[in-house]
DNA sequence: CGGGTGACTTCCC
DNA sequence: GGGGAAGCCACCC
């Protein structure tokens, strides 16, 4: 399930970002967005997980990461309105179903 | 197997 | 939009 996640955030394209929510939906384990952090976080640095925000686009994380995380996406040219990500924008909508 | 935890989400005030 | 509460799922002890 490690796999079905890093498969699912591996197709977010640079400059897009993905929920929680909607990676743990598309890696077939919809409701455990929980679990999605949680593989995030095992695999950091394997994958870009700063691609990856809560629900509305808001950085969930916390500390030092979470401001790297708006780092790396700037730097990926995704918008920021306040403290969130211009979601009409830059979410990624992964293959329906 | 029971209990606690968290980078979640959604609903309600 | 902010704060609180409940529901959810996998992991660890």
């Amino acid at each position: 399930m490690f796999t079905a996640i890093h498969k699912a955030v591996a197709k977010i394209p640079k400059g897009k970002v993905a929920t929680y929510g909607a990676v743990a939906r598309a890696a077939g384990l919809e409701g455990a967005a929980r679990q999605v952090a949680w593989a995030l976080r095992g695999a950091n640095g394997r994958l870009p997980w700063h691609r990856v925000l809560g629900a509305g686009g808001k950085i969930l994380l916390t500390g030092e990461s979470g401001m790297e995380q708006r780092i790396r996406l700037e730097a990926e040219g995704v918008e920021f309105r306040g403290g969130r990500v211009r979601m009409d924008r830059h979410e990624f909508k992964f293959r329906a179903r």
